[in-house]
DNA sequence: CTCCAGGCGCCTT
DNA sequence: AAGGCGCATGGA
């Protein structure tokens, strides 16, 4: 498929998910239980599954290959450091991602740093997932477990992968989702707020997560989540001189940066990422 | 060894 | 409302 702008790498390694693993010159990872391979050549990204498709939109609907990129991208204010941001990365792009297994990565993400989170989500997805038919016949791949499968399961076994303290958190919230209850596919309907009180009443998520979820599944693309990183970068690139409260630094980028403000929370974040080791810290 | 990680929930002021 | 602290675990 076509794929212009698109830095497939930047993408699938940028902390939005966590389930991509590299093989040197592709990607493989698994989109609505189908098992697939994605290689980039230039403007174009060839997929691999395990079975024949004709029709490939739940595909294009991941990679939000179509999207409307130059919009959004035009949509950024326009400041030396948001431009910056962009110059840095361009091609980037915001996935859509289903929403439990988004919703159940992130509730293990509290105070993890990313490849933490890959382990735990790849521990836990081996240990209670459903195998997927793969090419690799003596490498079995899994799905992440369905909110179904988590409910059943209990705490000991959720903690004996890793999670610890999370492990209630999301034995609670597959609990919730599972009872159908929540109204997960009507929170693009609502305001901002209106959705991030609702999925906040889910245990183990709080501001940031509820934002996190409601960006990555393109629920609420003002959404803008405020971590340990995107605070350095607003601190650092904004505001040198004062320090802010979090209350401050959330409302600023929810406000500052437009209709598409979590795609442009992405790229600063993928910004202080890559310039961890730099002067810039 | 210490410090910190894409935080949250609960308890104090 | 705002700030402090404990929580499991492993990487830097």
């Amino acid at each position: 498929m076509p794929a212009r702008d698109y830095d497939l790498a930047a993408t699938l390694d940028s902390g939005q998910t966590f389930r991509w693993h590299s093989t040197g010159n592709g990607w493989e990872g698994i989109i609505r239980n189908k098992w697939v391979r994605l290689v980039q050549s230039g403007d174009q990204i060839q997929a691999t599954t395990c079975t024949p498709h004709s029709n490939w939109s739940w595909l294009e609907d991941y990679l939000q290959s179509s999207s409307d990129f130059d919009g959004i991208i035009a949509s950024f204010p326009d400041d030396e450091p948001m431009q910056r941001a962009v110059r840095a990365c361009r091609g980037l792009r915001l996935l859509k991602q289903d929403c439990w297994q988004c919703l159940g990565s992130f509730i293990l993400s509290s105070t993890k740093q990313i490849l933490q989170i890959r382990r735990v989500v790849a521990t836990f997805s081996e240990r209670f997932g459903d195998a997927i038919p793969s090419p690799h016949s003596n490498l079995p791949s899994y799905s992440f477990p369905s909110a179904e499968t988590v409910a059943s399961l209990t705490e000991t076994e959720l903690r004996a992968c890793g999670m610890g303290f999370r492990a209630p958190y999301l034995l609670g919230a597959a609990q919730r989702v599972a009872d159908g209850a929540l109204a997960i596919d009507r929170l693009n309907t609502m305001s901002l707020q209106a959705a991030r009180e609702t999925v906040m009443t889910l245990p183990g998520v709080g501001r940031k997560i509820a934002d996190c979820f409601l960006l990555f599944t393109g629920a609420q693309p003002c959404a803008f989540p405020v971590d340990v990183w995107i605070t350095k970068a607003l601190q650092r690139l904004y505001f040198p001189t004062q320090n802010k409260t979090l209350k401050q630094l959330q409302q600023f980028g929810e406000t500052h940066f437009g209709p598409n403000a979590g795609y442009a929370q992405q790229y600063l974040f993928h910004y202080m990422r890559v310039h961890r080791r730099d002067s810039i810290n």
